[in-house]
DNA sequence: AGCAGAGCGGAACGATCCGTTCCACTGTTA
DNA sequence: TAACAGTGGAACGGATCGTTCCGCTCTGCT
């Protein structure tokens, strides 16, 4: 904890480690920002050079997927401690909220298609899966989410939630607060509520961003 | 009405006639689909040549205006056409579907910022604000719609639904208007429902993708 | 019949843009 | 003080894309 533990807090030695931190935090705002973003960017709203960027990743594909990984690492996260909340609606209310506040969907969907996942990923995405499910599974149990409700809707959620994108982070924040909420309230049982139309989502049908471009 | 009225059915003139009508439709649909595809994109699709473009248009933000433009009158259009609905709840029901069965969201908002807008547009789109608003007082009328929805509340639904997309035109259609539902149930008002968070959106928090690039 | 030109296809051009490499320099460490 | 990890940023090469241009075709008119 003192500031003076191990090497000099000034060294070259910290200053890079503090760039590991600084640039992946700028790689995130940056990608988050817009997934097409050139790498330069990344370096300047960090504050360094391009070679800092290069020294730690082999090439702008191995950033985003590094990225993108830690963005599914979250969602994972998120999901478990949700499952530690007794109330079963609340944890599937709550989970949605940290989910979309953390902009996860941004860092895991948007930058599909840019690199060649690890078989890690797709434990982890397999994963993803089983978590989600279960806690759709427990809104069930609790008797107010609707019976019409799958899994899959998640999906549409969390795509409509990061749709929404002003200037403002905060303001962006509060926005998909709103969003959210409304997207709750109808996904809530309501007795001789019209059922939800067309087949509902279903397994694959969000995979196709992931697909090998040819 | 005779195919042999006027000149030849066959003849230059009728095929470039034609031409208007094919390379407007594969414009609209090559930019629905991906709003900074190349105009080359645009010719194949038509299955024609680049200098039938040209010959039309001067400027790719030129055809980008005119479709965006269309795409707001279309809004405007389907708007009034609601306004004759009789019922309130119905009116602004099937607006929103018709606006989202259209994609027109992704064909003005998608494309802004491309191209810079004319006096014309301005007006359009406040009369578009202007119907808006008509419909959603109906709607509040009808008690149908929750106390505390604003018609801002508009453009994170419309973004939410265009946010909604998958390879087939027609899959997408259909998620589209399940999401759309979700989204009217959320809207509906519910008795002893807590109030939707956050400030509501205002009214130039949309506008900020018009606003010319420095 | 014959010609002027509208309409067109698509190669070529020039301007960006961007990922990656490379080299000179700096402060640190041994 | 010598060696070097770490860095900044210019420079390179490839790709992309809007636009222009040239040669061809076929029509509509005389």
């Amino acid at each position: 904890m003192s500031p003076t533990s191990g090497k000099a807090v000034g060294g070259r030695r910290a200053q890079a480690a503090r760039n590991d931190e600084v640039i992946l935090e700028a790689a995130r705002a940056v990608f988050l920002d817009d997934p097409k973003a050139p790498i330069a960017a990344v370096a300047e709203r960090a504050g360094v050079g391009i070679s800092a960027l290069y020294r730690r990743y082999a090439s702008k594909e191995d950033l985003l997927r590094q990225l993108c990984h830690d963005g599914l690492r979250r969602y994972v996260a998120e999901a478990e401690t949700a499952l530690a909340e007794p109330d079963d609606w609340t944890a599937f209310a709550d989970f949605l909220a940290r989910v979309v506040d953390a902009d996860v969907h941004s860092l895991t969907v948007h930058l599909a298609g840019t690199f060649t996942p690890t078989e890690e990923m797709g434990r982890d995405a397999m994963r993803a899966g089983e978590v989600a499910s279960a806690l759709v599974d427990r809104a069930h149990a609790s008797g107010r989410l609707r019976p019409d409700a799958v899994v899959h809707d998640l999906g549409l959620l969390l795509e409509a939630c990061a749709a929404v994108r002003v200037p403002d982070p905060e303001r962006t924040r509060q926005l998909r607060r709103r969003q959210l909420a409304v997207l709750l309230a109808g996904l809530s049982s309501v007795p001789g509520a019209d059922p939800l139309p067309g087949p509902p989502p279903a397994a694959g049908e969000f995979d196709w961003r992931w697909r090998r471009r040819e």
